[in-house]
DNA sequence: CGCATTTGACCAGCGC
DNA sequence: GCGCTGGTCAAATGCG
């Protein structure tokens, strides 16, 4: 079996695989052995799906001796269908043509039925011909530029399938939120008689259902009030950097009168929109589904650094002490573009300090580095399959674990779906190996077994140091190598949902590999910020996607405004006010 | 001086 | 109604 990464692209089989009939190319005694090995069955042809290999050897790079053929490697040898020329020889122009995919050699193969003097003792030295041979390296040279050239090609393929996966992401999504809104409009007409036909501009949503779950809410329809509210639609987003300062003024108005409070929770306090009514069951429905949209995705990671990189700017807005835990949290709000609505909290774990909790809520209204596209595209992606079940029923559960095992495949065994919560909440803990502990949870949340544990990069990377990085890598690329068994599972998962949920098998299947090729990135990304700049480079080399920014991954510091000066390890908590609220940290950073 | 952070105040939801 | 809590605001402060 090929000992690098391959990547299989749905079910297509694209490489295939026949067993070497005749070796006439290689000086070394590996003819003669692979002779002896096909003497039985030498008109065979054996084909066998094959996924192809990014990895393979630099064309420039000598090849040991060791990582030349062995008589075990014939697996590694692969029918270059692709080949655009035959080798100059002329008694194996109808041959096929096979190569290394860990060193890059060639094999050149006679044709079976009419060489077979060639095969039959088996244990005769070759016939070497220093002319052939001469020849022979010309084409292996040439053959591994080829191959360069065909990596690129590969690498540029998958670069393309990953922009298309995130365009029909945004497509589905505007799609769904189509059809919501048609709902939405038809029953406010039925129900609602303050709208005045008022329709409000739908806002533009990056990845994630989050923010379209605000402009899908019924308030919205309502909030003619509100139409200078400071978050806006983010298309207009080079207008709410100038006026923002002074709609805010009109919004805390607005605010402490109470003006549009309940009706209309904009989108830029969309944190705050957990004020609206939670679960009651007083409120009509549209109100209690739009409480459950509102759903957050809470990463776990070990970390010292006082915030992990997700390749954000984040600005700190506020920091209090949250109950039964000393540690302080810390709340940010995104500022890559003026109005995005995502924000952020940063807490320390009580029970294990060098767990920082990470809670996401909100979709980016503005395009995203790589780096932090990956986490977006986790997080929208764990909102979206959250919304789209049904929670506590048996449904839900199912789609649960669809969505541990198809979002988040890699991190499948530390993901906790909590219903319990006024608001559902995806965890992603990316601190623990798994174990049978894990199983340990509270029943109020899901926990989706982890089908398969070698995926846990995430649980990899979070426990392991910046030294180790090369291993986890190393498992990133045979996590690559398992998408096919892991499509034919979640393609399996896939068919108990509606059949209004599932797009194409092709897409899916792209989808599945991609998120999770995504999922493992960011997983790796969040659990170590120390390592990030390296992990992003590796994961975009992988992924062949578009390099990350520099100033994105390279600097923890840099790109956040994650507080630096707090970094002493002390936790001072001060003490209470009159009333035993808003207990401040002074000049401590949650995270230490 | 501009920008980010700090931090006291304020508000809403919830439980009693 | 009151107190507790979570979340946010915005003036004050710090920093480059």
């Amino acid at each position: 079996m090929a000992k690098g990464s391959g990547l299989s692209f749905g079910s297509d089989p694209i490489f295939f695989l026949h067993k070497p009939t005749v070796i006439n190319s290689f000086p070394e005694d590996h003819s003669k052995r692979f002779a002896a090995m096909d003497a039985t069955k030498n008109q065979s042809t054996t084909t066998i799906q094959f996924p192809v290999n990014l990895n393979c050897a630099q064309p420039d790079s000598p090849v040991p001796d060791d990582e030349k053929p062995r008589i075990n490697d014939e697996m590694d040898f692969f029918a270059d269908k692709n080949r655009d020329s035959k080798p100059p020889t002329t008694d194996n122009k109808n041959s096929p043509y096979y190569f290394n995919v860990n060193t890059g050699l060639h094999l050149l193969t006679a044709n079976t039925s009419s060489d077979q003097s060639m095969v039959d003792d088996g244990m005769s030295p070759p016939n070497l011909d220093d002319k052939r041979v001469k020849n022979e390296l010309v084409v292996l040279q040439t053959e591994i530029e080829r191959m360069h050239a065909e990596n690129e090609r590969l690498r540029s393929m998958l670069s393309q399938v990953t922009n298309n996966y995130n365009a029909l992401q945004v497509h589905m999504v505007a799609l769904m939120q189509d059809q919501k809104a048609e709902n939405n409009e038809e029953h406010d007409q039925k129900h609602s008689g303050n709208n005045n036909g008022v329709v409000v501009p739908r806002q533009f949503i990056d990845l994630g259902l989050a923010a379209k779950a605000e402009a899908e809410e019924p308030s919205l329809s309502s909030s003619e009030g509100r139409s200078g509210d400071r978050s806006g639609s983010p298309i207009n987003n080079g207008e709410v950097g100038s006026k923002e300062l002074e709609l805010r003024k009109n919004e805390k108005k607005e605010y402490s009168s109470g003006i549009g409070r309940e009706e209309s929770p904009d989108q830029g306090s969309q944190w705050g929109a957990n004020k609206v009514p939670r679960l009651n069951p007083t409120k009509n429905v549209d109100q209690t589904e739009a409480t459950m949209r509102k759903a957050r995705v809470s990463v776990r990671a070990r970390s010292e650094a006082p915030m992990i990189t997700d390749g954000c700017q984040w600005r700190k807005y506020g920091q209090k002490m949250a109950k039964g835990n000393p540690c302080p949290r810390a709340y940010y709000r995104c500022t890559m573009a003026a109005g995005c609505p995502v924000r952020k909290q940063v807490q320390r774990c009580a029970e294990d300090r060098s767990i920082l909790i990470t809670t996401y809520e909100g979709n980016h209204s503005h395009p995203l580095p790589p780096a932090a596209m990956a986490m977006a595209s986790t997080t929208s992606s764990a909102a979206r399959m959250l919304l789209s079940g049904s929670m506590p029923s048996a449904d839900g559960l199912m789609n649960s674990n669809f969505l541990a095992r198809t979002v988040l495949p890699c991190s499948s065994s530390m993901a906790t779906i909590s219903a319990s919560a006024p608001f559902p909440t995806v965890t992603l803990d990316l601190t623990q190996n798994p174990n049978p502990l894990q199983f340990q949870r509270p029943p109020s949340q899901f926990y989706v077994p982890s089908p398969n544990p070698p995926q846990n990069l995430a649980a990899a990377a979070a426990a392991t140091p910046s030294s180790l990085l090369p291993q986890i890598f190393n498992q990133a690329l045979y996590n690559q190598s398992k998408f096919s068994g892991l499509q034919m599972s979640q393609d399996m998962e896939a068919a108990q949902l509606p059949n209004h949920h599932q797009p194409s098998s092709q897409q899916q299947s792209q989808q599945n590999s991609l998120a999770e090729t995504v999922s493992a990135a960011t997983a790796a990304i969040t659990a170590d910020p120390n390592f990030t700049a390296a992990l992003a480079a590796a994961i975009t080399s992988i992924i062949g996607g578009a390099q990350p920014q520099p100033n994105s991954t390279t600097n923890n510091n840099a790109n956040t405004t994650a507080p630096t000066t707090s970094n002493s390890g002390n936790i001072t908590t001060s003490n209470s006010n009159s009333n035993g609220n808003n207990k401040l940290c002074n000049s401590n950073f949650p995270g230490n």
